[in-house]
RNA sequence: GCGAGGGUAGCCAAGCCAGGUCCAAGGCGGCAGACUCAAGAUCUGCUGGCGUAGGCCAUCGCCGGUUCGAAUCCGGCCCCUCGCACCA
């Protein structure tokens, strides 16, 4: 065991400052120093227990927040919890139905045996969730959360802020009313198809697909011919009709259509008067022939297996020359037709017949045509023109003309659109799930030409990590469209205000919300009744209009204007396409002004190998208190902060995470050593002073864009460098060290604050080191940097020669350069300054006036400009400083060491060589 | 498709925006040594090639360009990853 886990029990020590900032309650934003910092992250949703990585981006919060508040500003760091929509509610219908799974879960992770039973009901998923996000992960991680303004989204007074904020957008016209088509399960109601799965037990990663259906005239009938590639009615040559299946009539609208008795249920969902009236045979319509709208062309119809009746209308149009399954299914009956060319493509005559034939495929239902047909689709949609066969379309692009063609036949009734999931979806309750027609469903309007200018003019004024994100919002906003926002269904939520039976849906109840921190306090500590809080009241707080009814309102607006705008948002890389997009232009819709937001921390995740999730073989599934209590807290928050680029994603990886908690003992054990030292002044003193200063402000520099890992990189590894050089140098001055240790754990602080707490009373301190101003740097002498780094280059070479030469020297001389190269050096550096040019001439002006010999000055004088170009380069005394190390370096080379003028001897003739910055050495 | 990010030594990963101090930080792994009965941990040194004087050569996905000078800037190409709306 490391010396630091048997001298220093962390968990002890965390438990002891964790203890010590709660009683002292030092979390609670004051407004005490004039200066505000607000900073929150986006309150994570309660969808059961969270993993390691999920710390990542709270810790940055905490680190940030506490960096601001060391730096004199009264800082605001609140949280909650999103607790609308469906995970909660998922949660605890598995837990109803005794799911295996879930319960097996639920153990894992530590809850215990008489809260399950409990967790049938939603809300009481919230509030064990709620309470364990906040004692088991962030008080644990020592979070500086302000605990006094926790809240969730469900809860009556939130409740009453989002209905407030609906009244606003509907005042300002941004709600808006049109159909929509949305995900239907014909038992359960509305459903979300997503990846994870909530409602559905099948095909979350289904998409939505726009087909046309192109109607085709067939004995007063319709034939509705279902294509995603509308444009290629042009090369049609025949219908392809399932002649193992019936068909039903259907009457929609006064047309009678034949399509498979699946589209028509479908269609019953997205259009209005749909009816089944007959029924009809695939066979009985095989073999006759109907009209194709637009170039009114009487074609075949041919039977084909491939037209599924589960996929659109069950009714496929046949463009063999541009659609590898036509081309097959042609094929297969012997052609009894011939493609017609209407795309012209570079590579291709008859496209699909080539890729069918390059690709060897033999027959309908080889399982490959998927992929050529999607090869041919992306090929022909970006590179391929339509050709003279395309009457009025000729020379246009496929995808201009796809657009065009499709608009014109909506438009004159010879189609119509209808939607269908990419794959077959089916709901938790079995049932398949259908896209429903919602006639009059609610949109924000986040297309709102005003709306979208404004917000994007805002973003230029934010300051947005990273960088990039910044040049990307502009076109997310450009790119956001309406949203719907209410939906039917038994979810959490706050009922919309014009329409109680609809529930407010989890994205846009989410984007005003740090307002409502500042409220939260007061309802929480039951200063202010909820039902009081009506539209007057948040006008009033919000907005200043209106007159406070009560006292408390005044100072409830007092504290909203001194925090308020939001200084940081951070959430992650998740957020930047929706959340962080309707979070501004909410508070721009809305908010004056001077409350607009002000920052975005966009941070990208930890996972695991390939951008897995997080799993029990490759570590990290653990509970976060296992986490924590194996690796040590600061560990973590270390290895958060320094494992890479906030903007990258990283894999957790148990190996890397020990090197943290090792770096941790090391730290201390370094700390312990610096602390015991009580020896004199010494020369190096000045040295570490400096070196110290410099990475201290190389820390400061990047925290000024919140760059934790430059910064912890700088104060825990290159720190780490500097103290042991120093030390083995021969450093050891009481004084200077203790002086610079108070400085360097104020400066750890954010990073590893417990560790810092019990460093800072192990100096003698009494009051947190938490609530210290953060260091600032003092003057850094570079000339005594420069020095250091010319001895440890010149110890360097002297290895280097040894090593190649094999030569074991007792004498090692080391020649300074002689006083005239340090004297035209200076001249150089002047003309560098002074008249901001140097060269040749100018610095040759200069040298005839002194008293050298010529030749040598000038070669010397063209290097030296050469090597200015590379490196920096000043006036020392190195021979002083050389002179003061010779000791140390005697110990280090084992070898007599002479530091030379032009008072020693020079038999390999090495004295020439000498350069500033550069002795020449010579060994015997 | 739309949008974004990335390819750096055996592996992970900085550097790139602000070109020179980059023969590329740090870590892991490997090798050697110290300590130890031993193992582990810890500490020290080495870890692209060549080299009997601090040097030379090679390397930052590939090709080209700008420049006195390119991992870094510009253009083209190849490959990988991620997000894309009712999911938080």
């Amino acid at each position: 065991m490391l010396d630091f886990f048997l001298l220093m029990d962390f968990e002890e020590m965390e438990r002891k400052w964790q203890k010590r900032w709660f009683d002292g309650k030092i979390y609670e934003a004051r407004r005490e120093k004039g200066k505000k910092f607000f900073i929150h992250f986006a309150y994570p949703g309660i969808s059961g227990y969270l993993h390691v990585g999920h710390m990542r981006g709270f810790t940055y919060a905490d680190v940030i927040a506490r960096y601001m508040r060391m730096n004199g500003y009264d800082v605001i760091f609140p949280a909650g919890f999103h607790a609308t929509g469906l995970p909660a509610v998922s949660l605890a219908k598995k837990v109803a139905r005794n799911d295996e799974k879930m319960l097996e879960y639920l153990r894992q992770n530590g809850c215990p045996e008489e809260i399950i039973p409990k967790l049938k009901d939603p809300e009481e998923v919230v509030r064990y969730f709620s309470r364990v996000y906040v004692e088991d992960y962030w008080k644990k991680f020592g979070f500086l959360i302000d605990y006094t303004r926790l809240m969730n989204t469900i809860s009556l007074g939130y409740k009453k802020f989002i209905q407030w904020q609906f009244r606003q957008l509907m005042k300002k016209e941004l709600l808006v009313q049109k159909p929509h088509y949305a995900p239907y399960c014909p038992n359960c109601g509305p459903v979300a198809v997503d990846k994870s799965e909530t409602d559905i037990s099948e095909g979350g990663d289904a998409e939505i697909l726009e087909f046309t259906l192109i109607k085709f005239r067939f004995d007063g009938r319709i034939l509705p011919a279902a294509t995603l590639r509308p444009e290629t009615i042009f090369g049609v040559t025949n219908m392809w009709v399932n002649d193992s299946i019936e068909y039903v009539i259907a009457r929609v609208g006064d047309e009678e259509w034949i399509v498979s008795e699946k589209a028509a249920e479908k269609l019953r969902y997205q259009m209005e008067d749909v009816e089944v009236v007959g029924r009809i045979h695939g066979s009985e319509i095989v073999g006759k022939k109907c009209v194709a709208p637009i170039v009114n062309r009487e074609v075949p119809i041919f039977p084909a297996e491939f037209a599924d009746p589960d996929i659109a209308t069950g009714i496929v149009m046949s463009v063999p020359a541009h659609a590898p399954y036509d081309y097959v299914a042609l094929r297969d009956i012997g052609m009894p037709v011939e493609p017609i060319v209407i795309i012209d493509i570079k590579g291709y005559e008859i496209p699909a017949k080539e890729i069918v034939e390059k690709m060897g495929i033999e027959n309908q239902r080889d399982e490959r045509l998927e992929e050529a047909t999607q090869i041919i689709y992306k090929d022909e949609f970006h590179k391929g023109v339509m050709n003279e066969n395309c009457n009025g379309y000729a020379g246009m692009s496929v995808n201009e003309a796809k657009e065009e063609i499709k608009e014109r036949m909506f438009s004159e009734g010879i189609a119509e659109l209808m939607r269908e999931f990419s794959r077959r979806v089916i709901c938790r309750c079995g049932e398949e799930v259908v896209i429903k027609r919602v006639p009059n469903q609610w949109f924000i309007k986040y297309s709102d030409e005003d709306l979208t200018r404004k917000s994007i003019e805002w973003v230029n004024e934010m300051n947005i990590f990273p960088r990039e994100y910044k040049d990307e919002l502009p076109k997310i906003l450009e790119w956001y469209g309406d949203r719907a926002c209410i939906r039917q269904g038994s979810w959490l939520g706050t009922p919309f205000p014009f329409d109680e039976n609809w529930i407010i849906e989890p994205i846009s109840d989410s984007t005003l919300y740090p307002a409502y921190y500042i409220i939260a306090k007061y309802v929480n500590e039951g200063k202010i009744d909820v039902e009081e809080m009506d539209d007057d009241f948040f006008n009033y707080v919000f907005l200043g209009e209106g007159a406070a009814r009560r006292e408390i309102w005044e100072r409830i607006k007092e504290e909203f204007e001194y925090w308020y705008p939001v200084d940081i948002n951070l959430g992650g890389k998740e957020h930047k396409t929706v959340h962080f997009p309707v979070f501004i232009m909410n508070h721009v819709a809305i908010m004056p002004r001077r409350h607009y937001p002000r920052g975005i921390f966009a941070h990208w995740w930890v996972t695991q190998k390939a951008g897995m999730k997080i799993s029990k073989s490759k570590g990290g599934a653990e509970p976060i208190p296992d986490a924590a209590k194996k690796y040590g807290v600061d560990a973590l928050r270390l290895y958060y902060c320094h494992i890479g680029s906030p903007f990258v994603d990283v894999e957790w990886d148990d190996e890397t995470v020990e090197q943290y908690k090792k770096r941790i003992a090391r730290t201390w054990n370094l700390f312990q050593q610096l602390l015991s030292l009580n020896g004199k002044k010494a020369e190096i003193d000045e040295w570490l002073v400096s070196a110290f200063n410099e990475k201290l402000k190389v820390a400061r520099e990047a925290m000024r864009e919140f760059d934790m890992r430059k910064a912890s990189n700088a104060l825990f590894f290159e720190m780490h460098n500097i103290f042991n050089w120093y030390m083995k140098r021969g450093g050891g001055n009481e004084g200077v060290v203790k002086d610079i240790l108070h400085k360097w754990v104020r400066a750890i602080a954010p990073f590893t604050p417990h560790m810092a707490e019990e460093m800072w009373e192990n100096l003698g301190m009494k009051e947190f080191v938490t609530l210290q101003n953060y260091p600032e740097e003092e003057e850094i002498d570079y000339g005594v940097l420069k020095a250091e780094s010319v001895l440890t280059k010149t110890m360097d070479d002297i290895e280097e020669i040894r090593k190649v030469t094999g030569i074991k020297a007792s004498n090692i001389y080391i020649y300074i350069a002689p006083p005239w190269k340090w004297k035209i050096l200076e001249m150089a550096l002047q003309l560098e300054e002074e008249e901001g040019i140097l060269n040749m001439k100018n610095l040759m002006e200069k040298v005839k006036e002194m008293d050298v010999n010529m030749k040598e000055a000038s070669q010397y004088a063209a290097k030296l400009i050469q090597e200015m170009r590379k490196e920096k380069f000043m006036v020392i005394d190195e021979r002083k400083y050389m002179e003061n190390a010779k000791e140390f370096m005697e110990r280090e080379l084992g070898a007599k060491v002479h530091i030379c003028g032009d008072d020693c001897p020079d038999p390999a003739n090495k004295r020439r060589h000498a350069f500033p910055h550069r002795p020449a050495i010579y060994m015997e």
